[in-house]
DNA sequence: CTCCTTACCTAGAGGTCCTAGGTAATACTC
DNA sequence: GAGTATTACCTAGGACCTCTAGGTAAGGAG
């Protein structure tokens, strides 16, 4: 009986592309052992169990697409950036759909939480925002909401959250454009208690 | 044998609940016919599969949200609505995390697809948005994006997304009041060339 | 060529979805 | 209240999934 060659990378590598076909929820190990042609118990000796392969799949994917993403932002700054970090993020997500997914499970092991990836792209994300001049803690909030809208965008878009009436990569777009608008009138409390005073009496 | 008294919107109300308790993905029938002490072939008279519940449980929920929703912008417009609208929304995704990320499945049936929710929720939404005079197809543009921040952030928030350095009740305070900023100074496309011709010489 | 590691196996328990066909509790009719 | 119709709920069983325990054989190291 010649031996499929298991390791545990082949299998992770085999899960995300398995992800990307069928869902990452529908990702098996019966499926992944029916892939390699093999019975599903031979597959626990290289990861633990579901829960084990879902994670190291999610890490995976979460270093893939910092890099995707590091690889377009570099030598860009403020709006060019915005826009490349937008529009790797976005493409990502819908090349990769199960593999994006994936990168948005809840880690629980606290080591696997801040994993190389997650630093790289905090790391990435802030210095991205830095050239608008918000200090914290505008700036995490700033992150909070770019984080939020683009997760949101594609989710929604992967979903088929949005009908086809109006291009989907133009409203992507003006999207990205709207926030970088918000972030050069970031809503400072000077701001808001004079656009306060300014509309009370109504 | 006393009879547990079984009806589709019982079953479905009991779901409900279940998916705010355990989670949408772990509603299995199983753990739903436990709860009725009753077995799990029994529900399959009042609902057809497992994807049947679902969708059942997407409708109840995306009416309850967007009744909650309404009572909440009555009476409010402009920069009001929008705070309103929000609160609203993001109250709802928090107590109700089940029913939540029921309300984002996919409804393949085009009849559930339009359902009175849907078009509530656009009507309450494009209404909102009427205050800031914009047209199409700038207007969906905007649903859009509100709609993926909405929900990124609440996606996010629930599924511990964010970690606790900074309340995250302010940051979507914050968040709201740039998403209003952004629609009072929405890119148009004069702005938008403005801008470029502005920045290109760099 | 032997030994050891390990890739892969069989067997089996327990959970989930779902169908087919049956029994009994309730509601309806007279 | 007796007979009838409806349906709430049952048992039995197949298909698929997760995961454990314990075994066999393939490959490399000495």
């Amino acid at each position: 009986m010649a031996r499929a060659g298991l390791t545990v990378e082949r299998v992770v590598a085999a899960a995300a592309d398995l992800a990307d076909e069928v869902g990452f929820e529908n990702v098996t190990v019966s499926a992944l052992a029916r892939h390699f042609g093999v019975k599903d118990a031979s597959l626990y000796s290289h990861i633990k169990n579901v829960q084990d392969l879902r994670t190291r799949l999610a890490l995976l994917a979460g270093e893939e697409m910092i890099d995707h993403i590091a690889a377009a932002v570099a030598g860009c700054a403020g709006r060019d950036a915005l826009a490349a970090f937008a529009g790797a993020y976005r493409t990502y997500a819908l090349k990769h759909p199960g593999r994006y997914a994936a990168t948005q499970i809840r880690l629980d092991q606290p080591l696997a939480a801040d994993s190389r990836a997650m630093r790289r792209t905090a790391e990435i994300t802030y210095g991205m925002l830095r050239a608008y001049g918000l200090e914290e803690p505008d700036l995490t909030d700033a992150v909070r909401l770019l984080r939020s809208t683009f997760h949101g965008y594609c989710a929604l878009e992967a979903a088929g959250g949005f009908n086809a009436s109006r291009d989907v990569r133009a409203s992507w777009d003006k999207a990205v454009d709207a926030l970088h608008t918000a972030l050069e009138h970031w809503p400072r409390e000077e701001r808001r208690e004079a656009q306060r005073k300014e509309k009370s009496p109504s």
